[in-house]
DNA sequence: TACAATTTTGAACGCAGTTCAAAATAAATA
DNA sequence: TATTTATTTTGAACTGCGTTCAAAATTGTA
């Protein structure tokens, strides 16, 4: 009986992060509330607290889902794109175009903080990383003069640079861009950044 | 009498202020305690309240201070150099500095948010429009041939993608660029914008 | 000085994350 | 199967926080 146990335990926990996946997306990472999470579950609200370190960790396992869809828009971005340029302008446009579709997903993101010591799972940074090799690639092939290790460097401020903008814009702190326009302007924006390595 | 009162309590807010700034300098803005603020600034929890419309109120009225203090260390940046080209880059160094000197104010601009629905201050968006026509100066004569509107443009967008590498850089989520390589990675970045905009 | 208006006060409220002793359930043993 | 032991679940209770508001203190006025 072993098996009913923990499969019963696994599958309450799946339940929990669907539930809280839901939950981050339509109201985003504030709304979500620990007792709001038993009672949908059906569960204790202390059982919560047996599956789950504490609520950090439950976000964490939503964000993990987060970085693997956009991981896979992306893969599915660059699919049958021959020209690692238009690669990379492709990933761009599917960074952008997953967090107008999932805004408070996405913003879940770079909102949650883990308190300070606490560092992030290594599960947890391999996904990053993953993506971060996303861009790696298609640069790779653009700039074979780049070692490993500058390739690493310019992989990440390239992604910074379009999370940037993409962020800036999609926050409503700024004066937004009106969003026809941001599409045009992201697509200038990694033609520039191309253009500008090519000739540097 | 009417002024003793009014000038006590215009000299209380200020403590608050001023207190909250050092608390979230040192501590950052999720250290911040209404119950701690009023015991330190010698008054009772409701008077806060009277100061202040809420907590969030009183963020703003830091950030505030933050950006303009952003903004001083721009026009520092700035002030004795004739290029264009050089005060950009002036510009986003200044920023990444004042981004690592003081990283917990820093972080707060961009952790507070408002809840939905409730619009920023014209006060406080003015700060922010002050800060991007500090870019948009430079900008303008490097580029005649921008309209106002493109101007506007092209100027949060820089703003966003600087914004964004200095950002991802001091989190340390992503596995960080050593510190002594971000600034010459983030002169390089700027380069490659001004470069790829000129053959554009 | 007596009264009215204003300001300050802090106990109390509601809500949220987290804990943990007790209850329920499952496993092991006789 | 009945009994005991181990494991898991439970939810009331604890703590901490932002916020409120009736009462107290203070200031202004007649």
């Amino acid at each position: 009986m072993r098996d009913k146990t923990s499969e019963k335990r696994h599958s309450l926990r799946q339940k929990i992060i669907d539930l809280a996946q839901v939950q981050i997306a339509n109201f985003g990472l504030s709304s979500l509330r620990a007792r709001d999470l038993s009672k949908e579950a059906g569960c204790a609200l202390g059982s919560l607290y047996n599956m789950f370190e504490d609520i950090d960790a439950l976000v964490l396992e939503v964000n993990a889902r987060t970085l693997i869809a956009i991981d896979e828009k992306m893969d599915v971005a660059v699919a049958n794109i021959p020209q690692a340029s238009k690669q990379l302008k492709a990933l761009a446009h599917a960074y952008l175009s997953f967090a107008r579709a999932n805004p408070l997903s996405w913003r879940a993101l770079f909102e949650h903080h883990l308190p300070d010591e606490i560092e992030l799972p290594e599960w947890y940074s391999e996904s990053l990383n993953h993506l971060m090799a996303r861009i790696t690639q298609p640069l790779a092939v653009l700039r074979v003069d780049y070692s490993a290790e500058v390739l690493a460097k310019r992989a990440r401020t390239l992604f910074a640079a379009v999370h940037g903008v993409v962020s800036i814009s999609l926050d409503n702190r700024f004066v937004g861009l009106a969003s026809e326009a941001l599409d045009s302007e992201l697509d200038r924006f990694v033609d520039v950044l191309l253009i500008g390595s090519q000739h540097q």
